[in-house]
DNA sequence: CGTCTTATTGAACAGCGTTCAGCTTGCCTG
DNA sequence: CAGGCAAGCTGAACGCTGTTCAATAAGACG
């Protein structure tokens, strides 16, 4: 049985390059595919939009990049690699050092709000150099901490999950915001009575309404991922606490 | 009313319906959307393939729902009410409650991979009937528990965030593996060779790798889920007991 | 100088979501 | 009971998408 290799963009050997200096670069295509999503969103990337945004064709694309798909996957990792965790060598800083890097993954979310849809891909089967690096991280702030191996790793994607949940309900509701061309305060305006009819049946949600008044949004995705955050550390210093 | 002849469900006309029994009904394009969703993924849906499915044209859906975005919407809200949120009477309860619920969702969203990507829109900014109802019962488990209700609903959005985050990343792999036909072993077998490389510069990663070997990725994302869930329903108990 | 490889172009294709004019069909009204 | 009218469906069409492929330009090398 003829094994195939696994191949995917990160295990392909990189084209030489004949040129000095090629019209386009891989390393080019994926900062303008990142300026473009910023200003637009993830549907207004375009293969089209990309090429004439490189002042080039949208097929000249596909010399550096296999397909989409492969872009992307470039792209995300190089978001990824914005993310900071701090190195930790004193035990007793383990926590801080995780809050920070939560916090630095959700910063960047809420930086590239279209990451969120594609980042749970993140998970395994992807193998982006700066995922792995940020994975290793991550990993040894646990180790650190006193957690053992198989522990560490499920600690890590305790707090992991968390950020990827929270973070990504907030950028949708950016990337809705952002949509719709209103800023948030008159988005707000126009959905908050509709919700809050919606809520008119269930009496809890309509006294959290009532609660909430109209309050400031975007404040309150800060707190609540504080909260949450929070939480989740305190669950595993206890789990550590209690070996 | 004037003749009240015999009625049933088959031969009553449906009020407001013009023909006896129209082709197509709203229900059953969402169910017809759902069946092709599980089969084939988010990207297997098109238009014409469900009209196909349904036994007519693609322009027809167009007559029962706005456009695609809409039918996801009322897709997404259909699947959200196979989530079962237990009612809980006595507080000492409510962490049961609060894992069953983590856990219903969790099951929906590995039955339904694909509901993934377009989970965190349901964040707010959406207010269909099921996600209304199912956070009402939510909030209503850690008020139960003694939360307040501003608190409570932190709370909530904890454990939510935390299962939309794991399970995203699970649903992703899921999906993943469906795309690529083969099955769980062969997939892991093909990918693993280049996973271990990949982490051979990471000396964490690397260990982590080597004590797990080449272990069964199904029962260890059973697992990872219930580590963090328990560590953050810990630290929610914790919060509650230091108050 | 000619050849080879790298890099880019432009035409083309199938498929997508969606619009719209037109065709049935059957109820309601005159 | 005739005719109008709206509900429900069809088929053609539009612009856009990702992607393929042959043709081409141009620096590198014997």
């Amino acid at each position: 049985m003829a094994t195939e290799e696994y191949a995917s963009v990160w295990t392909r050997p990189k084209r030489g390059r004949r040129r000095e200096q090629p019209a386009l670069t891989q390393d080019q295509i994926v900062t303008e595919a990142i300026k473009l999503l910023d200003a637009d969103g993830l549907e207004a990337l375009t293969m089209r939009k990309l090429g004439a945004a490189l002042g080039a064709v949208a097929t000249a694309v596909y010399w550096h990049v296999a397909n989409k798909d492969e872009l992307l996957e470039l792209v995300v990792d190089e978001v990824y690699g914005e993310i900071d965790v701090p190195e930790v060598a004193d035990p007793s800083d383990w926590r801080a050092a995780a809050e920070a890097a939560a916090r630095s993954m959700r910063a960047m979310i809420v930086r590239h709000p279209w990451v969120a849809p594609t980042l749970a891909d993140v998970g395994m089967n992807y193998l982006g150099p700066n995922l792995m690096r940020i994975s290793d991280e991550m990993l040894s702030v646990y180790l650190t901490a006193g957690f053992e191996l198989t522990e560490a790793d499920q600690a890590a994607n305790t707090v992991l999950g968390y950020v990827i949940g929270v973070a990504s309900v907030e950028a949708a509701t950016l990337t809705k915001l952002k949509r719709s061309g209103k800023d948030m305060a008159a988005w707000q305006a126009e959905v908050w009575p509709a919700a809050v009819k919606a809520a008119e049946p269930y009496p809890h949600t309509r006294a959290l309404y009532a609660a909430y008044g109209n309050a400031d949004l975007e404040a309150g995705g800060e707190d609540n991922f504080s909260y949450g955050l929070a939480r989740t550390l305190d669950g595993l210093e206890a789990r550590l606490a209690g070996k």
